[in-house]
DNA sequence: ATGGTATTGCGTCACTATGACGCAATGATA
DNA sequence: TATCATTGCGTCATAGTGACGCAATACCAT
């Protein structure tokens, strides 16, 4: 290791510590925040997840709450952190809550090391955690992780590894969330790019829903709402007949948000 | 006055002085549960409200989260000490988190007189409070006030006095959420008494919903999803013809709980 | 260039759910 | 016993849904 990186690590040693030992003076104690943030690519479905350090295991995206701060405000902070996205749409979803949720064995070694002794930290007191649950076009997203994580990556939703603390549990009730909305609000146009096919749109649906629909009677479905707009274009380079592209129709699409819309394909 | 209430009053004053000044010794800092109590009455949809002595105005049922305890457990608590009720149906629906939600003007006259200051109590930092909704029989309800309050009163849905802070935002969402809930889940069972007219509950989503429903489609469509279980028994003393009375078919119910049903009437 | 092949776009058909409304039966009250 | 508001059951037209048929398309292998 070069002394360079040595002198990074030492700085973000640094850091942590403090926000172990002085955090609880610019945050809420007690309370944070974990972002479910998905995203769309190849035909799948995708969340971002960081590699917790000191845990050694994958973990949802999280942070707390300044003291002067909305907590929607904090979310939408610490999401944009990640991704880099500005004028992102999350939504809470769900408070967990059980006491057990906050083992205190995490990061232990490496705060031993160091010299942070658990109940010298309020980051071993119980937390209450509130999940939000974010829509974001994957092309558009440059994962970046935080000073208390090596890595930031997508996860297949299908493939998700062992993760930190309750936060399967977590990432679970997001996506039982996200398949509850799919039927009554169009979820799509934060989710793709602005153009797209069909068959694009129906994968991404059968994949929320995780299950098959049948490909003629969901493009009458969502053609029939009138929320898309087709172009006077089709797919180059597919190795069949060429789909036509899509794009979602903004006025519309906002009218649906509130009204709703049925599936039950 | 006599003595008897006098020394209550005293004692009150006592538990609550300590509550504000060692209150956070027992409970989490930041966050409280707010209990919106639904209930059906005289073909009226109420809420259980109390009177904050202190503020001098109306305000949602609400208490803290015991140290080692799941929030669910303390809204379960706060609500049984109000209603006397076991086995409550309710739910978290929201989490009210806006920073300025949190005066700091409450109560003050009272504490200074007593010698609280607003700096020596946890009760004047900032608050984030999840919101609970709760369907119960009004019949088997029996208001009781909690220390803060001086009285613990029904009130029609469309006749809601004042209340503190944010509280009737917290009820308006809450009022949203059940309508939501309406359309894809059986709503009656937790809000009606064992026997009732199909007119009775049709006056139940009329209410919820705040729109008026075609009496005869009404009926078939909850007849049609077989949660119901018509008994041979009509209303009495009724000025023309009697209706049926009806139960809830307790194993359909719980089916349609989890399966989910529509309803665009 | 040409037929094969997988996929797309559009259409049909039967069934169910829904909204609007008709009408006879009921049962306390006048 | 007649009255009358209300209930229980039914009809009808329409829209939405699930299942499926078929010709058009565009690339690819030959």
């Amino acid at each position: 290791m070069c002394p360079g990186t040595l002198l990074l690590y030492m700085s973000l040693d640094k850091e942590i510590i403090e926000h172990y030992l002085k955090g609880h003076e610019k945050y809420l104690r007690h309370i944070s925040v974990d972002c479910i943030i998905f995203g769309f690519h190849n035909n799948e479905l995708k969340v971002l997840l960081l590699y917790a350090r000191y845990a050694q295991l994958w973990a949802l995206p999280g942070g707390f709450i300044k003291k002067e701060e909305h907590m929607d405000e904090a979310a939408k902070r610490i999401l944009e952190e990640r991704t880099g996205l500005d004028e992102i749409y999350m939504q809470q979803f769900y408070v967990f809550s059980a006491p057990e949720r906050s083992t205190k064995k995490i990061n232990s070694q490496f705060l031993k090391n160091v010299g942070v002794k658990a109940k010298e930290s309020w980051m071993f007191e119980r937390f209450i955690t509130v999940g939000y649950s974010a829509l974001v076009d994957f092309s558009k997203v440059e994962p970046v992780a935080d000073v208390f994580s090596s890595a930031c990556e997508w996860f297949n939703i299908h493939d998700i590894p062992d993760m930190l603390l309750d936060h399967r549990d977590i990432l679970n009730k997001a996506l039982e969330n996200l398949q509850l909305q799919l039927n009554y609000h169009p979820v799509g146009y934060n989710l793709l790019p602005e153009k797209f096919t069909m068959p694009e749109l129906q994968k991404l649906y059968e994949t929320i829903l995780a299950k098959k629909l049948d490909r003629r009677n969901f493009q009458r479905k969502i053609v029939g709402n009138g929320i898309l707009k087709r172009l006077n274009e089709t797919k180059k380079g597919v190795a069949h007949k060429a789909p036509y592209y899509y794009k979602f129709d903004l006025r519309k699409y906002q009218k649906a948000l509130k009204g709703g819309m049925g599936f039950e394909l």
